[in-house]
DNA sequence: AAACAGGTGCTAA
DNA sequence: TTAGCACCTGTT
């Protein structure tokens, strides 16, 4: 750790489950470090004490007013309404940071009357919300997000993982301790697809290309479909090759906040046809439209709460 | 080491 | 609309 890092308590309103967040499959970037290797400086809340070891602790990279700035995220038990986070004093104000780690971690979703909610509904979510309360759909930066989900079609997340993190540190800003952000749409859009390549994303390079050349050329405009209507600006997004119903949905609910959205993979696919569809092989479409008809405003909390579920229950 | 995982584009029905 | 196939890379 450098001497110039600092760090701050964030009060999210809520609870928060690092683990389930940030390990869920939304995000590609944040990594599970050992924890007592994380020196905490005085906390700028409370400047005369020195905090205590936090036992869980993740590294990541968020956007800071479109800057990228890596941090420290962690907490003292599993679920919390606070996350302490540490960067370097150096990448932005204080205040700033902590205005991003509140958007990024969604805190003005009321995650308490979410869970609340979704538990009320049916057995399902009563049993499925509980095994990972405090899971929060983040709010990333919708370029970082669109491109991820381009590398994820057919691909698994620790190859998404790798191939985000390569091209950052051959395309992208400095982030301070020792990471950068994500390739800016121009920056990757420079590039051949040979050289896209070189991080391993297989056949996918001429999409994350078409996809950098389309925002970059403002073909595809972030801001704007930020204000469509999410059927619009669904639609918008799948004019990308490579971005179909899946990736779209994705898109739309970890890069747009769409919470109506309910984006079906095989996982969820399996899982709605066995826990709600009596077990019928249902196509991908109808499990969409059956999700979004269940759960209506809350459909994407629902789709992770099961997809967490799906995916770490012992068999 | 052959089988498999994983969404989309494309062609053909 | 939908079925069937190809597409990279990595793991088992």
């Amino acid at each position: 750790m450098t001497s110039g890092a600092v760090s701050a308590t964030i009060d999210l309103d809520g609870p928060v489950n690092l683990r389930a967040s940030l390990e869920c499959g939304q995000a590609f970037r944040w990594r599970r470090v050992d924890a007592s290797t994380v020196r905490w400086p005085a906390d700028v809340d409370r400047p005369d004490k020195a905090l205590p070891g936090v036992p869980i602790v993740y590294k990541g990279v968020v956007q800071v007013k479109g800057l990228p700035v890596a941090l420290f995220a962690g907490q003292d038990a599993p679920v919390t309404s606070t996350i302490r986070a540490v960067w370097e004093s150096r990448m932005a104000s204080g205040s700033d940071i902590e205005a991003a780690v509140r958007r990024y971690f969604s805190s003005d979703d009321d995650v308490g009357a979410i869970e609340r909610s979704l538990r009320a509904t049916d057995p399902v979510m009563a049993d499925a919300v509980p095994f990972s309360s405090g899971l929060r759909l983040l709010n990333q930066d919708p370029w970082e997000c669109l491109a991820s989900y381009v590398l994820s079609i057919n691909n698994s997340i620790p190859n998404i993982a790798r191939s985000v993190e390569y091209l950052a540190r051959c395309f992208g800003a400095d982030a301070g301790l020792g990471e950068a952000g994500f390739p800016a749409p121009r920056d990757l859009a420079a590039q051949d697809c040979a050289t896209i390549r070189q991080s391993k994303c297989g056949f996918r390079d001429r999409n994350l290309k078409d996809a950098a050349e389309k925002v970059a050329g403002g073909e595809i405009d972030l801001a704007a479909i930020a204000q469509m209507p999410t059927g619009q600006a669904r639609e918008s997004l799948m004019t990308i090759r490579g971005v179909g119903p899946k990736v779209a949905d994705c898109v739309l609910l970890f890069g747009f906040h769409r919470l109506e959205v309910f984006p079906v993979d095989v996982w969820i696919a399996r899982a709605m046809s066995q826990l709600y569809l009596g077990g019928r092989p249902v196509t991908p479409r109808v499990a969409r439209e059956e999700g979004m008809r269940r759960f209506g405003a809350l459909a994407g909390y629902a789709q992770e709460y099961l997809f967490y579920k799906v995916r770490n229950a012992k068999p």
